[in-house]
DNA sequence: ATACTGATGGCCT
DNA sequence: GGCCATCAGTATA
């Protein structure tokens, strides 16, 4: 499989979102290398997007939105989880792909390790739990996913049927049917839209 | 099975 | 002060 290159990201969040599924995620610490297939991912735009970070314009946080696509941006959520997004589009024109499930497919016992728990089950289906399954944390935001040794993305090898519906977590743009999930793949988070 | 809640911090009004 | 791109634990059925 062959790393994804920078014109991948480089175009409609939400086509990037989609083509993001099934491929690989890599996350290499040292000699060791914990890896995933993409199952399940939202897509955040701009000034059109109000459940984006980068909806009211850059803040420190959302800065790396704005920048050059195919970079890494994570951000602490509710004060207790990271999460991974890729940056999308191009300079000026904010957009990210959140990875909200991974299928475990190399490291498993590092994973394990990592998320503290003693099964093997449910390690990566959901936002927060495959950072902590992959070690990533604020230290890999910026970084560059086309040329990163630590972190990137290998292009997926098979079609995937895609389902998609609204995204997860958020009041507003909930019109939008930007998640996008591998069709019937048990590793998607199990989590369902909340009322609020 | 679903429903609610505490933890905990950054960002917004 | 309120609102989150969350999760694990507890309570209730």
């Amino acid at each position: 499989m062959e790393r994804l290159v920078r014109p991948f990201f480089e175009r409609y969040t939400p086509s990037v979102a989609r083509e993001l599924l099934g491929c690989l995620l890599v996350r290499r610490i040292g000699a060791k290398t914990i890896s995933g297939k993409i199952v399940e991912v939202e897509a955040y735009r701009g000034s059109d997007d109000p459940a984006s970070h980068s909806f009211r314009g850059a803040t420190k946080r959302s800065a790396i939105m704005f920048g050059e696509a195919g970079h890494v941006y994570v951000f602490f959520s509710y004060g207790n989880h990271w999460c991974l997004n890729f940056t999308t589009e191009g300079k000026g024109q904010p957009g990210a792909v959140l990875i909200r499930a991974l299928e475990p497919v190399e490291g498993v016992e590092e994973m394990v390790k990592n998320r503290g728990v003693s099964e093997e089950g449910r390690l990566t289906d959901g936002p927060g739990k495959l950072t902590k399954a992959l070690s990533i944390d604020g230290s890999l935001n910026g970084e560059d996913a086309v040329t990163s040794k630590r972190l990137y993305v290998l292009g997926r090898e098979a079609q995937v049927r895609i389902s998609s519906s609204a995204r997860i977590g958020i009041s507003k743009g909930r019109e939008q049917q930007w998640r996008y999930l591998v069709e019937g793949n048990p590793f998607v988070s199990k989590r369902v839209t909340r009322s609020r």
